[in-house]
DNA sequence: CGGTCCCTTGACATTCATCAACGTCGGTGG
DNA sequence: CCACCGACGTTGATGAATGTCAAGGGACCG
């Protein structure tokens, strides 16, 4: 399992934590709920979604072992998390309490804003993903993602989410999903061991562009940007 | 000018607050730029953005008085921040002499808390607006969050950036953001004062879909959800 | 054995990126 | 003053990428 951050360095942090156990799809906490906890997954995965006035669903982030979440300033979440695999194992701080704690333990203060800075840096970082251009350009960038973030075994990455989850993460299809997955290992860029493990073959084939060859966005960005250096 | 939380309410952080002015198109921080410090926009506008491997520029975030910015718990910042008019106003608190000011001081060290976590919800926020699925929406969706993250200036909010800084921002391209806000137009959701000012006239319209009367995504997500609250 | 869910592939329609042309504005220099 | 230029913004035409609809296969379960 996971090493938890702050359990294992702050006593006082050890103290107040409970753990839980979610089968997958089971709610860990929902839009309405008080955000009165911390979380931070301790084994297996979960997603973090919102839910659009018109009813459809948006995934804004994949929760795996060692990341933590649900911290927010109001006392609503605008987001549901729920777990995706059977046997999901989730760690819960008391808000308050934490707090409490970080007033008087500088050490675990800082902690806890790293871990905020970290959650940051993530969802900037996946801007960048969803920012791509082509669908082929989005999973090929997702992929890297994954396996920068789970552990390999043997090599594989493991995508414990359904074909559906990562269409509603990157904002496209299941369909073109699943015919990027395809063409991606058509061009020998990744295999397929099953639905859910992959390994990348050509790191270099899954992040340059390959799709579009048209450059004019690309010169564009660059000009802008040599102007607005100078 | 904008208050500055952390300033006004701690006389440690206020005395190693340095201002800077820049103007349109100058740089803030680089990419290569160690982390050292920690901004806030007091006057004016910037854009934080990234250079892709493949020269390509995206956006993933404007900064408007009152943000925080800089934050990073490396040493490196991955990101460039850019002013985007002339006369905008940076406050910068040294990095290191910050954190030791938060040890000593719970208050200031919540209230960095605080500003990490409105930073996390903020880019959440904005991951839901890239995730739109037709370019009016992504523009509409913009809209409305510029509305709520800008003074009203007689009921008009403003845009200081270029319509290719917001095709950056929302991975669509230019002429398309154009065409946009020229059917918004149309439509009676939007009117354009100026460039770089628009009154909003109809909420709903501009926040409910528009786009795409097909309604399968929408039956799957609510379906596939309902499945899983089960 | 039927049912459901997940995944994949094909065919078609639609959106949007691209290319092109033009208008506006502000600055610059004749 | 006017001509010129570059940056920015808008609109039209066209082709390519992708959403949508449809069909079918495989795994799991009652």
């Amino acid at each position: 399992m996971q090493a938890d951050l702050v359990s294992d360095s702050r006593p006082s942090a050890a103290a107040m934590r409970k753990l839980g156990a979610y089968r997958n799809g089971q709610e860990i906490y929902g839009e309405t709920t008080p955000a009165e906890h911390w979380y931070c997954v301790m084994a297996g995965a979960a997603r973090k979604c919102a839910l659009l006035s018109d009813g459809r669903r948006r995934i804004v982030d994949f929760l795996l072992p060692g990341d933590y979440f649900g911290f927010r300033t109001g006392n609503l979440h605008l987001f549901a998390a729920e777990a995706i695999v059977n046997g999901t194992i989730v760690a819960r701080y008391p808000r308050l309490g934490l707090e409490s704690a970080a007033d008087a333990d500088p050490r675990l203060s800082r902690q806890l804003r790293e871990i905020a800075f970290a959650s940051v840096w993530r969802s900037q970082a996946r801007l960048l993903t969803l920012g791509r251009v082509t669908a082929i350009e989005k999973v090929g960038s997702f992929l890297v993602e994954m396996s920068h973030r789970s552990e390999p075994v043997q090599q594989a990455v493991s995508l414990p989410m359904s074909r559906y989850d990562i269409a509603d993460y990157l904002a496209i299809s299941v369909e073109t999903v699943s015919r990027s997955f395809s063409e991606l290992s058509r061009r020998g860029a990744i295999r397929l061991l099953d639905k859910h493990r992959m390994r990348i073959l050509n790191h270099d084939l899954l992040e340059t562009g390959l799709g579009r060859v048209g450059n004019r966005t690309e010169w564009c960005a660059r000009s802008r940007t040599e102007r607005w250096r100078a």
